[in-house]
DNA sequence: TCCATTCGTCAAGGTGCTTGACGAATCGTG
DNA sequence: CACGATTCGTCAAGCACCTTGACGAATGGA
């Protein structure tokens, strides 16, 4: 009966893992990385990927991303150079901070994680993740963008 | 492993009750619903309530309740008086578009879980209701408030 | 060659929140 | 029963994150 929306405990649940990744960040010696960075720090965990990959992985505009790698430059958590075979195209890769800042966020992320395995034990937090993918896989095609569907 | 973070599966989810929520909305006749009135309106659904208590509930600032509200009002879906015994105080309730408002969306929210449910079952969905709620209280007191932890 | 397409950026706008500052009403203390 | 302190709500400005629109530069196909 207790009726709680879904849609609210998942927002919250989201909150719950993304302000507390971003309360320790900057205890851990990684100031200056907003919340928005986290996906594409993700994306690029493979590696070099150009501008175009990144917009489709991600799912938003291209525009968005253009100025989410503007700003992670800045920051100094990535680099972006001029594609070798095409010059309208942009590589982006993670930085040595960078990819720093990616185990660190890994580590968080796992962190966090064991918070919640201790209280409602691991095999939960693993139905969690299945059953989610599984709404989400159906949803769409495969599961889909970072952000967008 | 499938190593899907956990933050990008419950966003996603959120994400797709949301999108489905106002993609029905405009379909039954309630256009002009934004996302962000969506808690208000929860928020309402038990009576007229001081802007003060709805600030409590949600957890977000004051300036921003007040503006939701100031815009609800206007979409026609709220109402908001001076509180009889306190001249500062507002009360604010639902109209009744505001209150039909408030069916279709439960609606809408029993007919996407109730996808869900044919995807993953509906104990998976009840569970999932379940552990993320186990999770919430304990990392807060109570399941507080509506937005903001 | 040259036109259509692709890639990325600049610019402007909208939503949802924040902080800061304030006017009006109420309360608590002397 | 004042009157300073507090409370309630709003106005204003700003930031984060995303959108649409328009464009310059580079490429590729006929």
């Amino acid at each position: 009966m207790s009726h709680t929306p879904l849609a609210r405990l998942l927002t919250l649940s989201f909150r719950l893992l993304i302000d507390g990744l971003h309360e320790r960040l900057p205890e851990r010696g990684f100031p200056g990385v907003r919340p928005a960075f986290g996906f594409v720090l993700l994306a690029l965990a493979g590696g070099p990927v150009t501008m175009k990959d990144l917009v489709a992985t991600l799912g938003i505009t291209k525009q968005a991303v253009s100025q989410l790698v503007v700003d992670m430059v800045a920051a100094g958590y990535a680099v972006r150079d001029v594609h070798p075979a095409d010059a309208r195209s942009r590589t982006v890769a993670l930085s040595d901070r960078g990819r720093e800042l990616l185990v660190a966020v890994e580590e968080i992320y796992a962190e966090l994680e064991a918070g919640w395995a201790a209280q409602i034990g691991a095999d939960r937090v693993a139905a969690i993740r299945t059953d989610l993918e599984g709404v989400l896989r159906a949803a769409h095609g495969g599961v889909l963008p970072a952000l967008r569907p």
